[in-house]
DNA sequence: TACATAATTGAAAGCGCTTTGGATGCCACT
DNA sequence: AGTGGCATCCAAAGCGCTTTCAATTATGTA
């Protein structure tokens, strides 16, 4: 059933079926009754790629998804893409998604520009000097980043989280609480998060005079084996660090793991803050011990962008360009004073 | 760039370029390689929605994800996603992915249909008596459904795990290990593999003359606070199980720590299997004591499912319609001899 | 009653691509 | 010279929709 079997069948031009279909006001309204009764019984449907060809809009946006063979997939992609959802479906949107090969991305994103497929985009995993910046720049279609490009001039629609203040935050709290050993594990080095988190811990140990030991940072992907693995690299070394700080409570699970078959106490020998990105299947008050975070929920940035893309496309009103959102710090039990030496 | 614009750049006709581009053999070769330049030169690339429009196809397959407003994601979705990725970037495939209300799946999946966007449909998180399987068959387009639907003729194209076998196996692991009080810990109810999964306790059970108490079984979306307060509720129990069957190693994380809590120890006091999706951020043999599991990968499946589909759209080669993977029935530490009472 | 105005509706062009059904020119062969 | 076959190429139709421009009818006003 195409518009035009719709129009005979009705008796109507394609015209006017188009226009009661689209709400336009020149159509009697007795007739804009008679064409969604006869949508209603036929159970016609627009071609989507047709209109998208008319009019240029097909009510989809756009995003790469990181893939290949043993690339490992993230549950925060999962979460995020949850948000995006939410928003997506009130508007009748859907997602086009390419995957790519990791390296392949910045060609990826391009294509998929200009597929002719994608209203807008959406771009994460951001790096520093992220590649992917200019040419989207250089493109004219909308699009948010989620996060930022370290060393890029900041002049780019982005929504991140105060990646910085956070960890920033966090390393106060443990210092006022007189620790002075401590270890960061963080996300893989190239993301621009993991820039940030480390440079907030740096600077807020520096302003104590304190340093962060190279050999106390590690870089990995935030899995609960790589949190295994590196609490149990920590927990060796001579000079053993009392206060953790973790990008996630994936990375978290495994860490605790370890302190405890290490057989020391958590809050008590040693003190944990993670990050929590809010993901359903992980809450930090249900760990056994519950722990100490910095809050921000992913799935609720992706609801915002969404609707900074959604909003950008259909011309409705003005968005902010940049969104920087505060974490929130929690207390909860993982944390204690540093343990007498 | 259009191809227009291209072929008087050239010129030549829009026919003779479209034809180079596409591989036909009527095209001198000279001639293909000069548009091949020029291609390269200028970054064109042909409009998909045009594309789809005069060939009917454009290289994506669609799906629906669930969501809503407190809808949890669920981890296991962006595992598989990570499948088809795998395969579909092989192809230059690309998804189109309709969020919608779990209630509104049966439309939303019609919608994305004959919506003209989707070469083939990929359904998931069946249930018993499916309401989406009818409406699948009604519709003239390609479709693989992971999982079953329990309950209804068998006679659509699968992929499915055989889940009522691995729990059959693993509650007979349990069985001989001495084990006669058992507890169930599985997904919701409705969904078609846990009415599976429940089936192969009960007729393991059924041939030592054993009955699985309905308090001994519990339903829950698969995230580590329902497998906590689940095992919590076993453990209350005034005869309480000492095998406990999991349908995932997300329940497992919680239901352990209830038992650490309760200070009984895994493999001695419980024995506890767990299904594993080999979820990357979740090893089974990382736990602290590395868990008995029944194992099948969900993104082998992914991409097993990718192929079938990108397969038939491309009509290359017959692909079976129905496919029924074995599990592996993996031991470790999680399970032991019964604790003589 | 006659004319301006508003309310409805339609014909046809166009979005960018593929593909059908010819053209055209060149060569070998009779 | 005349014919058929090949290798190349092109004009134009068509995919299903939106939208411009114009036509038609209904309504109101002097």
């Amino acid at each position: 059933m195409n518009l035009k079997q719709l129009s005979e069948l009705l008796g109507l031009s394609q015209t006017t079926v188009s226009r009661a279909l689209n709400g336009y006001p020149e159509v009697n309204e007795a007739t804009r009754e008679r064409v969604l009764q006869a949508v209603k019984e036929t159970g016609y449907r627009p071609n989507k790629a047709a209109q998208r060809l008319a009019t240029g809009k097909a009510g989809s946006i756009g995003l790469v998804m990181p893939t290949a063979p043993g690339h490992q997939s993230d549950v925060h992609f999962g979460e995020f893409l949850a948000g995006l959802g939410e928003e997506a479906v009130r508007h009748d949107f859907h997602f086009v998604i390419m995957p790519a090969d990791p390296d392949d991305e910045v060609a990826a994103l391009r294509r998929l520009a200009i597929s002719g497929n994608v209203d807008a985009l959406f771009v994460a995993y951001m790096r520093g000097h992220d590649p992917r910046l200019p040419m989207l720049k250089s493109l004219s279609m909308p699009y948010v980043v989620h996060g930022r490009s370290f060393g890029a001039e900041p002049d780019y629609p982005y929504l991140d989280i105060d990646n910085e203040g956070a960890f920033y935050d966090a390393t106060r709290l443990l210092l006022q609480l007189g620790h002075t050993r401590f270890a960061l594990m963080n996300g893989p080095m190239h993301l621009d998060f993991a820039i940030r988190r480390r440079n907030g811990v740096i600077s807020a140990l520096a302003e104590r005079g304190l340093a962060l030991d190279e050999g106390c940072i590690s870089h990995a992907l935030m899995t609960d084996e790589q949190g295994l693995l590196a609490m149990e690299h920590f927990l060796q070394l001579p000079e053993r660090p009392t206060a953790i700080l973790c990008s996630s409570t994936v990375l978290a699970l495994g860490a605790i793991r370890a302190v405890n078959q290490a057989g020391l106490r958590l809050g008590e020998d040693i003190s944990l803050i993670a990050h929590d990105d809010v993901l359903p299947l992980l809450k930090p008050e249900n760990f056994s011990v519950p722990l100490t975070t910095t809050r921000s929920s992913l799935r609720a940035a992706g609801v915002r962008i969404a609707q900074r893309l959604i909003g950008t496309v259909k011309q409705a009103g003005p968005f902010p360009d940049q969104e920087l959102w505060k974490t929130e710090l929690i207390v909860r039990a993982s944390t204690g004073p540093a343990p007498q030496a």
